[in-house]
DNA sequence: CGCTGCATTGATGAGTGTCAAAATTGGTGG
DNA sequence: CCACCAATTTTGACACTCATCAATGCAGCG
């Protein structure tokens, strides 16, 4: 049973620009269904030339681009509300792949009618623009991560990345979030190995400052983690859902 | 003296998508002026709610982003034809500074009708999010490459972008280029140190693949050196002029 | 002509990667 | 409920890439 997007559980929250009656009676016309996956399901592949753009609405993911060696490295942690498919809805060909992690349900919209989409509503087209260049600016972040920042400060820096974007969708209780990835995801999405990865994790959780085990989450000390990150912590913005 | 936008002269290139006559006199009215800067001046500061965007004209420069502890990455390299502010125009704030590193002319519009432009003419609207895609697209490469990529495969991917960036804008003789960069800036962008970007670009040299000294990068193997970087050759893709 | 910035080279060491194995967890079927 | 297996986490030992430090060379320039 595909929910109306009226009745859409994403709109509803904090973190999201709320859409008018009259947007989500637009947004409704060009959605052509919902997907439900199960963890592990390749979503887009990199490469593809995909039919279909979605929405995440409930679970997680990641977006990872493979090399020709074999090796990946994970591009972001999707998160409920994320657009997936920009590339392949622009560029007709996606630069990364899109692989569930959890179970997830997605709001599934052609392609084909990207174009009209993006023609008819210049404040949807503007939306979707300013998420891409959201993305620019994280991923721009990202790479002063892994370029500049030394293990202790990478790890010190996903975790609050990965805390505060699930705060902002209501995920976090008790300082605590659960979390489907694991430390391989991690490892892969900062370069570094899975061993350095598992023992730099460790010594955040001797000093008291976040403690990862059983698929949780612990941040104990949000400050300190920032400055050993380098970064500073930020009010969310709220972000535009296509 | 500005030069009219129907005297662009990047809209002759190939690597563009040539405008219509009709596009061209819509850009016009959004042009607000041309800028001229010397090498090392700053165009946009990270944090900056600029009110100005920018399209290069002629010239290179940097995109760079700062962290608290004096260190920089560099995001990217600026060519002729890039679009300049994009997350100013969306997000009101850069994520990274960005700075000249030869002479440049930029072209200058107005943030405050970005938006006018944006709602008036979806076909420019639909470029200027083609241009993100794109930027994120090259982002998720570049983070590969500092994830996973050795120095050596990261510098031979460095130099084959550079170049073949360069090419496409007819900058490109005799399979030499004329690069304003310093190897810091390589080094920045890489996340390697100075020393390192230097020795590993002394064996690109040594193996006769790619020459880089005097301003004057010359690729004497581009199939090796693809190899070595684990990428493929692709033709250029032409891309929207804003 | 002595700056100053950049490129180059050598010596040394720290931070991370690799290898290997054990411990733990979670799932599955008998 | 236990036995078994696969995936993941954890730990220790060792190797190596790359960072750091330091000095020299070289070119442009006021």
């Amino acid at each position: 049973m595909t929910t109306q997007c009226k009745y859409c559980p994403l709109n509803r929250k904090d973190a999201f620009v709320r859409l008018s009656p009259d947007e989500v009676e637009f947004m409704q016309k060009f959605k052509v269904g919902e997907l439900a996956v199960e963890p592990g399901t390749p979503i887009l592949m990199q490469g593809s030339n995909a039919p279909q753009l979605f929405t995440a609405l409930s679970g997680m993911g990641i977006r990872e681009r493979h090399l020709k060696d074999g090796s990946k490295q994970v591009i972001n942690f999707v998160f409920p509300g994320d657009f997936i498919g920009l590339q392949a809805g622009l560029l007709g060909e996606m630069g990364h792949a899109v692989e569930a992690r959890t179970q997830m349900r997605l709001c599934v919209f052609n392609r084909s009618e990207f174009w009209n989409f993006f023609k008819s509503h210049p404040e949807r087209a503007y939306d979707i623009t300013w998420l891409a260049a959201m993305e620019e600016n994280f991923l721009g972040e990202s790479l002063a991560t892994l370029g500049q920042r030394s293990a202790i400060q990478a790890v010190s820096w996903t975790m609050i990345k990965i805390f505060q974007r699930g705060d902002s969708l209501g995920m976090v209780h008790n300082n605590t979030i659960e979390l489907p990835y694991t430390q391989r995801d991690v490892a892969d999405a900062l370069g570094l190995s899975l061993v350095h990865t598992n023992k730099t994790l460790g010594k955040l959780k001797d000093r008291q400052l976040a403690s990862w085990s059983d698929r949780v989450l612990q941040i104990n000390n949000l400050e300190t983690l920032a400055e050993i990150a380098l970064t500073e912590i930020r009010p969310p913005v709220k972000r535009p859902l296509i």
